[in-house]
DNA sequence: GTGGTCTAGACCACT
DNA sequence: GTGGTCTAGACCACG
């Protein structure tokens, strides 16, 4: 499974961070877990070795994993990386809101059209 | 008045094009106004006029602003720009939010939260 | 009546010359007919004088008009411009035929979707 | 092969980009194929890098080829572009026939002289 | 080595 | 004086 995407105009080491990132969230990487070597998974996406480390150090300057040296890189048992998230999706939100008042757009209007669009798949 | 941010990670010429979207989107900046020349708001940023024209002929090609050589640079008459903002936020916002269902974050209990934060300032 | 259309990438002086030459193809213009004087073109196109006799230069560059000093400018009596204009045409049509031929496009195949778009308006 | 004409008004930049163009209409590159390097290229046609710069940029915002950082540019894969360029030359060709309508130019006859200079050559 | 950005300074076309 | 283009040379991010 190679899901990096050339045409993406991000940087490669992004990609793979934010995949990384995406797997912790959701629960496929736990606490604990192992990533893969750097060496493997630089063959498995044939990309250069430098650039898997890079989103390495990016993650794990970030908290979401540490690193054992001799030994491998582990997910970090970290139980606010949740709430991280929400609060950073909802800072996000909240300051397109204001962008948009900014430019005189009402909210509670945009709010509708969003709602229209979410429902189909709301939870 | 220096609105330029070199700790910003963005580019000079991009941070110089998105301020005059956002008076424009305002309505600081109206249809037919003059732009500033490329010269005079390179002295007054204290950057390079290449810089600026970078800015400015990227806001051409976004259909914000027209040239006329010899002239300068004008507001372009575009009124279905606000528009095509609204929708670029909603996207925005929707793609949030789907990437919060992805995680598993209930949109519900984003939504709340969120209006808690928006509400003293709402229009 | 201002023709000038300042979102048109094109010099002014050229929008000035190109609108001469079609009144003259078209016969609104006739040979010896006098052109407006410079200084009252300007004002009424509320542009430089400058810019109108630079117009009215390439005019004469290419054979539309002449000058008689303290006179005017008038239209010169031009019989083969019609069959320029022409020729003229038919050597752009045949370029893009080729250039579409270049490309592996079948030009039976374009004259069939072009004599569609044409036909509604033919004379 | 140096393909740039100084003598030619147009900029280096859209002369670059406009060959690539057409090398890419022609097949002659192919979707993935990587682009020669800014500064391999600067080179070959003895001019600066920033030229070639600015053309792959142009060519990067028509949609031709994307860009990965470190890597190079490559051409993109798109099936629409023949029928873009299809829609353009058509475009230009009907344009053509309606100036010549203007200036009361038969269109029969402009088509009969087209086919006789295009015969010779045609697919 | 690759592209992306910026600076400095020059020349040209246009008004 | 206005924008458009080009050159030369530098620095940074990325792989």
């Amino acid at each position: 499974m190679n899901f990096i995407d050339y045409q993406d105009g991000r940087p490669i080491y992004e990609q793979i961070a934010e995949n990384f990132k995406l797997q912790i969230y959701k629960g496929i990487l736990q606490a604990g877990d192992q990533m893969p070597s750097v060496r493997s998974l630089a063959m498995e996406l044939s990309t250069n070795p430098n650039t898997v480390q890079k989103a390495y150090t990016e993650l794990e300057r970030q908290g979401f994993i540490y690193t054992v040296k001799g030994r491998g890189n582990f997910v970090k048992d970290n139980a606010s990386m949740m709430d991280n998230k929400k609060e950073e999706i909802i800072t996000a939100v909240v300051e397109l809101f204001h962008e948009a008042q900014d430019i005189g757009i009402s909210v509670n209007e945009l709010i509708i059209e969003i709602k229209k669009k979410i429902e189909p798949i709301d939870d």
